[in-house]
DNA sequence: ATAAGTTACGTTATAATATAACATTATGCC
DNA sequence: GGCATAATGTTATATTATAACGTAACTTAT
């Protein structure tokens, strides 16, 4: 699980990722609660189709997943994408630009500073947890205000490097 | 142009733009005449419509360009897509990934390790010259092999803040 | 409770971005 | 010239995303 103290890589560690996957789901229907903003069935449902694993997954494919659900078929991209523009909107999912994919973000909260690591072996996405400070620095020299900031670091987990 | 050794920020800095565009260019042509590599026709027209500002362009925008000239129409987008692709594996242009767009490089060489400062009031885009090591550290500290980085800031710079 | 206002969802069509597959032309080498 | 290779051209289609408009569900006020 997250923490704020020791360096983690939560995607390419071993873990009971069921337990990841409702402890997330818990977080995110608190923080709708706590705020008084909906958490619709269909808003958690697309979030349940992205906390199912640490890969990101493209619109489509959650479209898929929805409509592989015998009742209730037929669902069309649009509602896809309002659902993933709300949850992207409260920091509940990320997007990860190089890929046009989604994630389910695993600290849940801070909405526009996430860092990833793209696995190309396993295809997993590992969210950064320290929102580093150069990057703002940098910015700052040149008098620039960041709004949002992408970083998406692409290669191989240690894990991938081993099985290559 | 770009230096080693003071903080620059090109695109957000007035300058001769006319001499900053012929001496990409000028480099391009070397760069390839030295590796014994092909810059054609085609890929000197996207490289050079790439080159007109600091502001990233679509592929089918780019393809308008080409378009627009009366003589030579109708080219479709493989095209301009694989022009793009030879100018990127050169490091002569850049993908902005949340934009998908690209824009020419004004440090041309490194080809995996750019950072971007993206402005939402002029568009322009700058590309910082000093590859930040943080994140390598981080992503090693884990085990991860880089193999490209995506960084893209965006905001404000410093004219559009004056001018909001 | 009902009406009005708002938010979310559903539906259809289409826009914007990108690539597959194959034909043709140009270039370099023998 | 004849051959191999690389680059370009062409057609069709895949993938990603949004516009526009209608319906249903929730919220609040009376
Ligand atoms: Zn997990
Ligand atoms: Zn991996
Ligand atoms: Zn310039
Ligand atoms: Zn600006």
């Amino acid at each position: 699980m997250p923490s704020s103290k020791t360096k983690h890589c939560l995607a390419f560690e071993h873990h009971d990722h069921r337990r990841c996957q409702s402890q997330l789901l818990s977080a995110a229907r608190e923080l709708c609660h706590s705020r008084n903003i909906r958490l619709t069935e269909r808003r958690e449902q697309v979030l349940q189709i992205l906390l199912q694993s640490h890969q990101p997954m493209g619109a489509y494919e959650i479209l898929g997943q929805l409509n592989r659900n015998p009742e209730a078929s037929n669902i069309a991209p649009p509602i896809v994408y309002r659902a993933l523009e709300f949850l992207l909107e409260l920091g509940l999912v990320h997007r990860i630009e190089c890929k046009n994919a989604f994630i389910g973000c695993v600290h849940p909260g801070h909405a526009s500073t996430a860092q990833f690591l793209i696995c190309k072996g396993c295809e997993k996405v590992a969210e950064l947890d320290n929102p580093t400070t150069s990057l703002q620095q940098e910015a700052s020299q040149v008098g620039f205000m960041i709004d949002h900031s992408v970083v998406e670091i692409t290669g191989l987990c240690a894990e991938c490097q081993a099985n290559d």
